[in-house]
RNA sequence: GCGGGUGUUGCUUAGUGGUAAAGCUCCAGCCUUCCAAGCUGGUCACGCGGGUUCGAUUCCCGCCACCCGCUCCA
């Protein structure tokens, strides 16, 4: 990816300013840290509550008016992490996920190991020939050629079955060669643990990997209770738990991330029409946070790549400086149909079809589920925000201007490293500076704006070293707006109001300091 | 999971078989009337565990983490 884009960023340069100004830290670090988890610091945690939060007005106390003019309806859940373990049967995801496979280092294949079987000799040494099952005339060619021996001298046996010393004289279905077979390891999507306080198989349960079969099992409880009409949705945030194989690119893909889902439980005969609806929505919606839309795209799974249960998908991607090509999932838009409500109920029991009072017909109704990673997007917000910018030295005259990350400022600038978080994201809305510490009237008036603001908003109070200085570490950390109170404030009561992105300053008075802050987006 | 690379303070680097230096950051004081100024002082590090050795940050082995590629990916 030679192309265009001075603004591209590295990974590196991400995960260092997470960790240097608290956003992201790695999980148990002073341990050696755990491959796949990582811990949110102060401003992590500000920033990922904000997303969090702007997700649910959005989408729950707020959300957009329907494809018929009319508003929709949905409503919030907090299911448990751990459920009853037939949950995840029905869901698929026990039993999908638990095949033993075994890897050939040479010819970089991947086998189920439930589907070799091995030709050992009778006599005991020698090699031995693997093949997948159905292919035992492939092996018995082999043993001809390569052993120079005839097929019936060997035994059959089952790939499992083979001892693992013995691995080292067998050769591979693809291999040139024996000992290129890895020991068959099991691939389990779902993280096990057990209730109660002795362990036993008969007390396993899993952690959840996806916030949705929560959902599903609460649909009728929602129904009973809350007053609904088809359509409707349920909306849940929460962690998630999923064994990768391999946890990459920072928060990209780790073990234990946060969904924002919903599920929007529709008459089939609309089903098509809330996909398309809630496909447009979201991305919208990812545009609306001030994400640059050509940026953010959305693709169309082929049939082929669709998952079971689905049949149509959408994802809102996003051009990740690291995912290839280019774009990488943000949020996934499935058309479920009625494949989950159809599973808990053979699973379960429990009828969970939709009365309609109307027409007095049942319909189990189908699913529409738009399903953002929570983390995902803020490690989008953290790309979207980060900025090196050249400023004069001494002065702000003409405003910064863009750099090409890491390059080195011209004579007479310096260099400032800028988080442009939308106000409304952003973890630290107001910072307050009394222009001099050691004159105890400015401190003092600081000090007063600085409780008054905090009522409302997240916001730093710093007396530090030069006022410069300051501004610069709020930039940073991608404050929108700092106020700082000097000698004019004890004698009129205004004070300066300096602008993260354009670093303009305006004298707003104290009295309408809250409103003004409001009306730039706070 | 495979192959390659990396690991000294918050960051960037220096260095050594006798437990470590510098710049920036950070903290304190002085100073400073709006964009990382200056002066003085200060805190903080050899990823973890073994082995060799009188002594290991340094040499050897194992592990862990991170990065790159492959593989995998609801």
């Amino acid at each position: 990816m030679q192309n265009d884009n001075s603004t591209k960023i590295s990974l590196d340069i991400l995960t260092g300013l997470c960790k240097r100004r608290g956003f992201i830290f790695q999980s148990s670090e002073i341990y050696g840290g755990l491959n796949g988890f990582w811990d949110y610091g102060p401003l992590g945690t500000e920033l990922k509550n904000n997303l969090r939060d702007a997700w649910w007005q959005d989408m729950v106390r707020s959300p957009p008016v329907g494809p018929d003019g009319e508003v929709v309806n949905i409503l919030g859940l907090d299911s448990s992490i751990i459920q009853n373990p037939r949950v995840w049967e029905a869901s698929g995801h026990v039993g999908g996920f638990n095949d033993p496979m075994s890897d050939c280092r040479e010819s970089k294949s991947r086998y189920r190991a439930d589907h070799l079987v091995v030709y050992l000799p009778q006599s005991g040494d020698g090699h031995g020939f693997a093949c997948l099952t159905g292919n035992e005339a492939d092996a018995e060619k082999r043993i001809r050629k390569q052993a120079k021996a005839d097929p019936s001298a060997y035994k059959v046996i089952p790939f499992p079955e083979l001892p693992a010393a013995d691995l080292a004289r067998i050769w591979g279905p693809d291999a040139t060669g024996p000992g290129t077979l890895t020991e068959p390891r099991q691939f389990n999507l779902m993280f096990k643990t057990f209730i109660g306080a002795a362990s036993g198989e008969d007390n396993l349960a899993y952690l959840r990997p996806e916030t949705a079969q929560g959902i599903f099992t609460n649909y009728k409880h929602v129904v009973d209770t809350m007053r609904v009409k088809l359509p409707f949705g349920i909306a849940q945030i929460g962690k998630s738990f999923r064994n990768e194989v391999t946890p990459r690119n920072f928060i990209f893909r780790s073990r234990e991330f946060e969904q924002m889902e919903l599920e929007w439980f529709c008459h089939p005969d609309e089903a098509q029409k809330w996909y398309d609806f809630w496909v447009a929505e979201r991305l919208k919606w990812w545009e609306s946070l001030g994400i640059r839309a050509d940026y953010l795209q959305r693709r169309d799974h082929d049939p082929d790549e669709l998952a079971h249960y689905s049949t149509a998908c959408a994802d809102v991607e996003y051009r990740y400086g690291f995912t290839d090509p280019e774009y990488g999932e943000l949020e996934g838009v499935a058309h479920r149909g009625d494949y989950d409500l159809t599973q808990h109920q053979t699973f379960s029991g429990t009828k969970l079809e939709y009365f309609d009072q109307e027409t007095n017909t049942r319909v189990l109704p189908h699913v529409i589920e738009p399903s953002s990673g929570l983390t995902r997007g803020v490690l989008v917000l953290l790309n979207e925000a980060y900025r090196e910018e050249f400023v004069p030295k001494g002065e702000t005259e003409g405003g910064p201007i863009e750099a090409i990350p890491g390059s080195q400022p011209p004579e007479g600038y310096e260099k400032r490293v800028v988080m442009r978080f939308a106000p409304r994201l952003a973890p630290v809305k107001v910072a307050v500076f009394p222009l001099l510490k050691n004159r105890p009237e400015l401190v003092e008036k600081a000090k007063a704006i600085h409780a008054d603001l905090r009522r409302d908003w997240a916001v730093d109070y710093d007396q530090t070293g030069a006022i410069g200085r300051r501004y610069r570490r709020q930039d940073e950390i991608g404050t929108p707006f700092c106020v700082t109170i000097d000698f004019d404030s004890l004698e009129d009561d205004t004070v300066t109001v300096r602008e993260r992105d354009s670093m303009h300053q305006e004298r707003v008075a104290i009295a309408d300091l809250r409103a003004w802050l409001h009306n730039k987006g706070l």
